[in-house]
DNA sequence: TTTCGCTATATTTGTAAAAACATAACGGAG
DNA sequence: CTCCGTTATGTTTTTACAAATATAGCGAAA
């Protein structure tokens, strides 16, 4: 038997959650693309959904994450902040030491 | 702004859910009540569930958690094995050092 | 041999989340 | 002044999951 514990995190204000692993791939797409509806496609998602998403995120956070702007030549965008990058890596290195944490613990299963 | 890091953790053997947070709550009323239907009503869970939960702990680990025993004085009852005791001992130890760790991380994200 | 409390399942019903669909507005470019 | 691709929402439909309901069988004890 090989074992494998897993873990999902996420970031909470105000009992909200701010961020966690789906909307950082969100974010992350949008980074990308540079538009929201791009990034829903790109991810098989709805664009409401990924809509839904980011105006939680920014509604939840203390400085906005997205910036979106509506019509001129491309119809319209949306681009992650300085803020909403480092925001992500924060959560990313947090959540990439929680896996090797629990990676390094699987031998206490193991054993039994 | 006072942030909160989250997690849930579980455990997986060949790709199948093992152990869960419900699935140990689960165990550990059943230990206290040693019977399924009484650990359910104690947990506000429909018997069926719990059954079913407890039916998929045991047929995904190597040996038996629980223990059912049909009809007799008590109609019958359910009982965690020493192996589910220690294995549900084990993952409560790592996930309350996760949860620990991850408590530590949060100023990471206070100073952003 | 009937009753009781339990395990063990199948079937039906209800509900909340997700997906799909629809529509309006914006602003630059042609 | 129309067209295009985008943001921004509201509405409806579908789907997945949970809850509720139903039924059978077991074994000790009265």
């Amino acid at each position: 038997m090989s074992y494998k514990i897993k873990s999902r995190i996420w970031i909470e204000v105000n009992d909200n959650v701010l961020l966690g692993e789906g909307r950082v791939h969100l974010l992350k797409a949008i980074e990308k693309t540079g538009s929201l509806s791009k990034a829903a496609k790109s991810l098989k998602m709805s664009y409401k959904k990924a809509w839904t998403l980011v105006n939680a995120v920014n509604k939840s956070a203390e400085k906005p994450f997205i910036i979106t702007t509506i019509g001129g030549k491309n119809g319209g965008g949306a681009q992650l902040t300085a803020y909403g990058k480092t925001m992500i890596d924060a959560f990313d290195d947090i959540n990439r030491d929680c896996w090797n944490y629990l990676d390094n613990q699987v031998h206490k299963i193991d054993a039994l």
